[in-house]
DNA sequence: AACGATCCCTGTTGGC
DNA sequence: TGCCAACAGGGATCGT
């Protein structure tokens, strides 16, 4: 599932790509990765002939800036990937959205579950459309502990449902938010009104080591449709886990037993030894 | 406004 | 062994 630290590394990947490059082609294989369009026509209309100034990312969202000051933004939803390929290369399955560059090369974003989706925005979309609401980036523009203490007074809602609303962080997934809990030594069905200072503090403190460790390996490949690199290689942060899908094994810090339970239709997993 | 539920989609898994 | 229901999950949207 790629989260944030999967978006970079892809990104990472993708820039030298794509940076400098000119868009001759465009072809969409399925009209449901296209969104957020007035008329999806647009999309491949907008893109074809334009060139890649820059490849960005604010959250799980790569961003890339294109002459005429349109972006081209691409979110992976939970089984996207990006794959670099000549444009001979035979196609893997579920390649839904083929990108030709003028050195022949193809970025085509290939997704099974259609979660994800992909736009060209012009600058006024970009400011009322997708993503527009999304907090700073986890990683880049992390609020201050202060500013996150602000953020969750008052909050009754579980804090793992709000560190998976993009609104207040942006970057972090159903993976990273179980890491950055455990890390933090704090239950993920706590209200997040009722974090005490120093455990704000903590929290605030464990987002970029656990965010940077899965950055560092690549990202975490996990489950039937592994996230993959754009080069087609897996992440290996799964087996550092230290939590995630990790339920009935062991706790590698206090030997206890990781839990899993459901928090917003979603699965968490902690320890009840090291999480209060 | 805040919160929770529902929906989208399909490969894999688990139960019978 | 074979079949099918359940499951996974990011984000939009809707109801309370």
């Amino acid at each position: 599932m790629p989260e944030l630290p999967e978006v970079e590394s892809t990104r990472r990947h993708l820039a030298p790509v794509l940076e400098g490059k000119r868009i001759v082609a465009v072809s969409v294989r399925r009209d449901r990765m296209v969104r957020h369009h007035e008329r999806p026509g647009d999309f491949a209309d907008r893109l074809t002939g334009r060139s890649v100034r820059s490849l960005g990312r604010v959250g799980k969202m790569l961003r890339a800036s294109l002459d005429g000051d349109l972006t081209w933004v691409v979110h992976l939803g939970m089984s996207g990937r990006m794959a670099i390929h000549r444009s001979e290369d035979p196609e893997a399955p579920h390649t839904n959205v083929v990108v030709r560059l003028d050195d022949g090369t193809e970025v085509r974003m290939v997704d099974p579950r259609t979660f994800g989706f992909t736009a060209v925005l012009t600058p006024e979309e970009m400011r009322t459309g997708v993503g527009s609401g999304w907090g700073p980036d986890a990683l880049d523009d992390l609020p201050s502990a202060r500013r996150l203490a602000d953020a969750l007074e008052g909050r009754a809602a579980p804090i793992k449902a709000l560190l998976l609303d993009q609104r207040l962080v942006a970057g972090l997934g159903n993976i990273y938010a179980d890491e950055v809990l455990f890390r933090a030594r704090i239950r993920p069905g706590r209200a997040g009104g009722s974090l005490t200072t120093d455990e704000v503090g903590r929290l605030r403190a464990a987002v970029r080591p656990v965010l940077e460790a899965g950055l560092r390996h690549g990202g975490t490949s996990l489950g039937d449709l592994a996230y993959l690199l754009p080069d087609g290689r897996a992440g290996n942060y799964l087996r550092r886990l230290r939590v995630y899908g990790r339920a009935g094994e062991r706790c590698r810090r206090c030997g206890g037993t990781v839990e899993r339970s459901v928090i917003r239709s979603r699965s968490a997993f902690w320890c009840r030894g090291c999480q209060r």
